[in-house]
DNA sequence: ACAAAAGTGTTCGATATACACCCATGT
DNA sequence: ACATGGGTGTATATCGAACACTTTTGT
């Protein structure tokens, strides 16, 4: 038999077929702590929970595709950095049926989010992952999704997905600060970022102190 | 409506449903390099072609169950070191339906395993990771298991997933040194995992040199 | 005695930590 | 003038890279 005439003859239907969704956390850097977007559920199950935002994956997009397109229905927003977190397949995660959920995470500065509206809000992202009262496995999404920034912080640029394309380096250490929970040294910090980044000639103004410079992320060097 | 009543009235045939399997790369450290257990396909697609070995997720089993499942079904293994990987789902990425993979990797010394029978085989990871004529993406799935072990090799105690549960500085040292695709000074290897070891009363004999002391992983100390 | 590999102490340089000080603005 | 936070230089501690040397076995 050949290759093509095998799959003439496949009857998809004979193998258990589970729903797949994509769950998606969306952080943002708010009110100095990080936040997450979650879902006022309206409907069962769960109904006045609150939930990530998620969808079902389309028989025809990647799960990729998907996530971007339950971010896009949320905020508008489009190229954001997205990541695949981890995939969560407990039969009872989902009273309804067996659902398997493919989590992303996703950054975004605060600056290019207009405020959410209907059932949407940021809530600060510790509280949903320490609480006991979200719905699905949601709220250890969220938690994996802290631990894994925390984790990438320091050996990738992910910090600077938060903040706008211009920013002042004060702006940026808040950022760390808050993503590694801890304060950190002016002087330091500015060493070792100093070759990420491009000064600019423009200045904050307004403040009664010091302008601070703005900066742009320097473009990767490849290799 | 109650959510009892919600789920009772609840139709999963009306939502989209791929199938998704459970695909592992079975690490261990042979002949002086990473290998990685294949199989050698008997059927279509991909007849005669190596790809890694899956199993659909069954409806009332988790996803690391099933990866638990697929191991010990091809080497009798049970409380294998196993973590998942990445999920994959591209819609081409199988050519009889949309599968979505959930790819596992899993590590076990050497000394543990039985050769390998039937159509099953270990091949050199670096190999299959470059290598064009492999079934489905499962190049690709190779090829981010030799990458995620390579990052966890330097932070966590992976390595010692791949030695007896006695072993030498020497032989360890040899896995390190595989793993990062790299030579480590004897000094500085020792001193960095000493925490991590106890040392037996055991040594190995019959060698044309000192012996050399065998060890144990010492327990992790909880915070 | 010698080869071969196990095992240990010490130096050197890079990196991170900590602190001290200067600078520019609004009030 | 001064309070406030932006911005920079310098000393110290810590860690890893590199090397030199000693030890124990089989032949």
């Amino acid at each position: 038999m050949t290759e093509s005439e095998f799959l003439r003859r496949y009857r998809s239907s004979d193998y258990p077929k589970p729903s797949v969704t994509v769950d998606t956390a969306l952080f943002t850097v708010r009110d100095n702590a990080l936040q997450v977007l979650m879902i006022r559920r309206q409907e069962h199950p769960f109904q006045g929970k609150l939930s990530l935002p998620g969808v079902f994956v389309g028989m025809a997009e990647t799960l990729d595709e998907a996530a971007a397109r339950a971010l896009y229905s949320k905020t508008g927003l489009r190229d954001i950095y997205t990541e695949q977190l981890y995939t969560w397949g407990s039969p009872e995660r989902d009273p309804r049926m067996r659902v398997i959920s493919v989590s992303y995470y996703a950054l975004v500065p605060e600056q290019s989010l207009a405020p959410p509206e209907g059932p949407a809000l940021f809530c600060p992202a510790a509280e949903i992952a320490a609480s006991g009262d979200i719905a699905f496995d949601h709220s250890r999404i969220v938690a994996c999704g802290i631990e894994r920034i925390r984790n990438k912080v320091n050996y990738t640029d992910i910090a600077f997905s938060l903040v706008d394309e211009e920013f002042t380096l004060p702006e940026l250490q808040r950022i760390y600060e808050i993503l590694l929970g801890q304060k950190l040294y002016k002087a330091n910090f500015r060493k070792k970022i100093a070759e990420k980044i491009i000064p600019t000639d423009h200045y904050t103004s307004g403040a009664p102190h010091r302008p601070s410079r703005m900066y742009r992320k320097r473009p990767e060097t490849a290799g």
